[in-house]
DNA sequence: TCCTTAGTTCAAAAGTTATTGAACAATTGG
DNA sequence: CCAATTGTTCAATAACTTTTGAACTAAGGA
């Protein structure tokens, strides 16, 4: 069984905008990116919200073209699509994920921001 | 008469996203980008929509901080806040507005895209 | 087979956003 | 002053989004 994706063309700007305006998607968007290379499962992102409503925000992100997901026995492996939207949309992921990395108003997956040190 | 206009830092990176998740809003961005410089009234943008519903997009895009209202006489002159969006989310507006001005399916103030010669 | 784990689907409730028209305010020109 | 121009505000409505819990499916292990 595999989900449904949009083709790379078929990716739209402001549908994408309108996915990562939301808290708790850039949230996972970020911590997608902080682990790139590294398949993800829901589970993961339970600090964010139930079950469901990642389900909800999983299934917003990869419908808009943002992530793929990549049915594995009773897991989805979940990943940025990263070089489709560099392709539709040059150095917009970097600059969205660059600004999300320094918004700590956003939630956070491991719960704690990365430590600055003085 | 002055508008209110969150300040630099009070511009909220989700909220910004999500104000451009919208094609009119995108299509407003978009127009001013391409006339940088040149402060719009609001009549100039009728092509998108009714004049209170420009008037509905418009606040959007000033209270989230994407554009800056100076109230002359009778109009509003709109500029997009450049600097201080560059400031708090380098290379953001710059890859939505080539990414805006690639997208055939948004609405066009000019009613007509630039000719691109064979 | 039975149980657990992982995630989806559904329906309902609550909240938010977009769009409209009518009425309003403020400035400018005659 | 009067009228036109520019744009806002308000209330209503329609449409969409988010969140929830209960029920469900599908795979994997004991």
């Amino acid at each position: 069984m595999t989900l449904p994706h949009p083709t790379a063309d078929q990716i739209s700007l402001p549908n994408v905008l309108a996915v990562l305006g939301d808290p708790t998607r850039l949230a996972i968007v970020r911590y997608l990116a902080s682990k790139e290379g590294v398949p993800l499962n829901c589970s993961q992102f339970l600090d964010l919200g139930s079950k469901t409503n990642l389900s909800y925000h999983l299934a917003k992100l990869r419908e808009a073209g943002v992530t793929r997901a990549e049915v594995v026995g009773t897991s989805r492996l979940i990943t940025l699509r990263r070089n489709d939207l560099d392709a539709r949309f040059p150095g917009l992921l970097d600059s969205v994920i660059a600004a999300a990395a320094e918004d700590t108003a956003l939630p956070m997956v491991g719960g704690h921001d990365v430590e600055i040190s003085a």
